[in-house]
RNA sequence: UGGGGCGUCGGCAAGCGGUAAGCCAGCAGAUUUUGGAUCUGCCAUUCCCAGGUUCGAAUCCUGGCGCCCCAGCCA
């Protein structure tokens, strides 16, 4: 169970109740609009919406925010719905399209050209952006501002019936031209768009703006309160325009700050970018910062949640150190995963001594986890170590295999490095050693320590595998944040993927299937690759490494 | 005098007038058949700055400074 903070967010939600508000009810939406990939930046807001849910025995909402079909599809509908189902959230029967309605829109719509508060307006794109005014002065009313209630239910009656061209007509709020919240410059509510949704087909060839269409919604839904991130704050006061003129249930908007991760980008345009330029292998590719690429490196729900409750709710707007990410995900993986031997760059090593014979070895299969039990592991003549775990002539900080040295071979045996051989190029092939058959299992009777423990694989008994192992996708802590005349790909680490082939796991891998989750020991944390894995000729991911004090010193020598 | 926000440790973040929580990172030590995990200790006399109110201010007031967002018929 994790451990909640305090936000703001909660402290309204619980004054708010409290107080009795909403007959005591919290109803929050997640509103995605179907047009790219959910990313760790959705994630935080879904366990905003449906963990105050939870928490106040409310209800959270699923509604796609579909309002505009020309960037809208439904390949886009299935991911969402998958990704917040897989984070461990269920929406029931509560999912909802803003397409669902349109209808309903409409006759507000209508509504309001009844209350003097809408008109159909035919300035162009460039006309319109001329009358808006500036940031700094006022704007000009419309010249088509005075039509009669008549003339804009006639007319926009026929923008509905399509007798218009894209362009030429928009419904537009009456508000106030002179606002310092551009926003309130009379908004255009409908626009003509002669597009098939993906959804509602050809009914409709006019379709609502965001701001016209989501604070409805949510009274529809009677939503109370509506979470979205600061930029909308601007756009609150319109919110409240619309609904205090309809006169209908008025959910409570609220603003945070959105997510921001070091060492990514988490905008769909970005990300969009990346996935058409083929920087990345697709949205699911394992460096993306989307829930698919997330979910497919190995990262658990639970780890996801929990960093989301950690990140905090406020409205400073911040940059999260990714470290935070993958302490999380460790902390999930290091209670749940289970352990296994796996070589990435192995070094042949012979034991000289020991027997031309097979023998099993028990391992611990979770030591932070006693019911997960022990598993036997086969140990023979040759065998692979790694070859970071050698060193023919070591800094005195390196206390692993080394000429003369003795080390440990995890759960099986001390062994001495006696030579090594090498080739016409002086590179080494072999390293020959001798054990110590006393040592079985780790524990020498004599009391004598070694100051390492080696990972291994039974050379006759190792399964060929492929590792890819990946780094940040961006050099950069804030690659959004561009110098002069650069672009967020200038930053893209040319080392965020490696791939290792024929590298060695120990055969108890066998079965893994998709998805699954290991620590490889003294390595990391790994998961089977559910696109490219197959059966006799396994992939895994690489999800995080393990703490490594070694490379930290390796660093500072 | 366009409008709207935000400024607490290297990164997040509590705090809401009573004398700076917690987490990540970092550092030091203990322990360890993963240089993992675990455990201990250290890590903001100070809260963007300057004044003011008060017995008492990160919290209230005034004035600065800095950063972010807004001029789509996108969301």
């Amino acid at each position: 169970m994790e451990t909640q903070v305090s936000n703001f967010i909660r402290s309204i939600v619980a004054g708010d109740m409290a107080a009795g508000k909403n007959n005591g009810k919290v109803i929050t939406r997640f509103p995605p609009e179907p047009n790219g990939y959910l990313h760790i930046g959705h994630a935080k807001s879904i366990c905003l919406n449906f963990g105050l849910a939870e928490e106040f025995n409310g209800h959270c909402n699923l509604r796609f925010d579909d309002t505009n079909p020309s960037k809208e599809e439904q390949e886009y509908v299935d991911s969402i719905m998958a990704d917040v189902r897989w984070l461990g959230f269920e929406w029931g029967d509560r999912l909802y399209y803003a397409s669902d309605y349109f209808g309903r829109l409409y006759d507000w719509a209508v509504q309001l050209i009844k209350q003097g508060k809408a008109y159909v307006c035919d300035l162009s794109f460039e006309e319109m952006r001329q009358y808006r005014g500036t940031l700094t002065e006022a704007g000009k009313e419309s010249p088509y501002r005075t039509r009669s209630v008549e003339e804009n239910i006639d007319l926009f009656e026929r923008m509905r019936k399509g007798e218009f061209p894209d362009g030429s007509k928009t419904l537009r709020a009456k508000i106030d031209m002179r606002s310092g919240n551009i926003n309130m410059r009379d908004p255009v509510m409908y626009r003509s768009k002669h597009e098939e949704h993906h959804r509602t087909g050809n009914k409709w060839c006019i379709y609502p703006m965001y701001d016209y269409a989501h604070g409805q919604s949510d009274s529809i839904e009677g939503v109370t309160h509506s979470i979205c991130t600061l930029e909308y704050e601007d756009h609150r006061p319109l919110y409240d325009w619309y609904l205090d003129e309809l006169g209908i249930h008025h959910p409570q908007q609220i603003e945070f700050a959105r997510l921001n991760l070091s060492h990514t980008v988490v905008s769909k345009r970005k990300l969009l970018r990346l996935v058409n330029e083929g920087y990345v292998s697709g949205w699911n590719d394992p460096r993306m910062p989307t829930l698919a690429g997330i979910r497919r490196r190995g990262y658990t729900p639970e780890a996801i949640r929990n960093f989301c409750e950690r990140v905090g709710v406020g409205k400073k707007e911040s940059l999260v150190d990714m470290a935070l990410l993958e302490f999380c995900v460790r902390e999930h993986l290091n209670k749940t995963a289970p352990r296994v031997m796996a070589v990435l760059r192995p070094f042949k090593v012979v034991i000289t001594n020991y027997p031309d014979q097979e023998e099993y070895l028990d391992a611990i299969n979770n030591p932070e986890d006693p019911d997960a039990g022990t598993r036997k592991v086969p140990f023979s003549k040759v065998l692979y170590i790694e070859q970071d775990d050698f060193m023919e002539n070591p800094p005195k900080q390196f206390f692993r295999l080394a000429p003369g040295r003795e080390v440990r071979l995890r759960y099986a045996y001390f062994i001495k490095c006696e030579n090594v051989v090498k080739d016409d190029h002086g590179e080494i092939t072999e390293i020959h050693c001798t054990y110590d058959p006393a040592t079985r299992g780790g524990d020498a009777p004599d009391g004598r320590k070694v100051k390492a423990t080696l990972h291994w694989v039974s050379a006759q008994h190792a399964i060929d595998a492929e590792v890819r192992l990946y780094d940040t996708l961006f050099t950069k802590e804030e690659p959004d944040d561009v110098e002069e005349g650069k672009d967020f790909t200038d930053y893209i680490n040319p080392k965020s993927l490696e791939i290792r082939n024929g590298c060695k796991i120990e055969p108890s891998l066998k079965d893994a299937k998709h998805g699954d989750r290991f620590q490889f020991e003294r390595l990391g944390y790994f998961c089977v690759d559910a696109v490219d894995s197959k059966p006799g000729s396994p992939v895994f991911n690489r999800t995080v490494t393990l703490k490594d004090e070694w490379a930290k010193i390796q660093k500072m020598l």
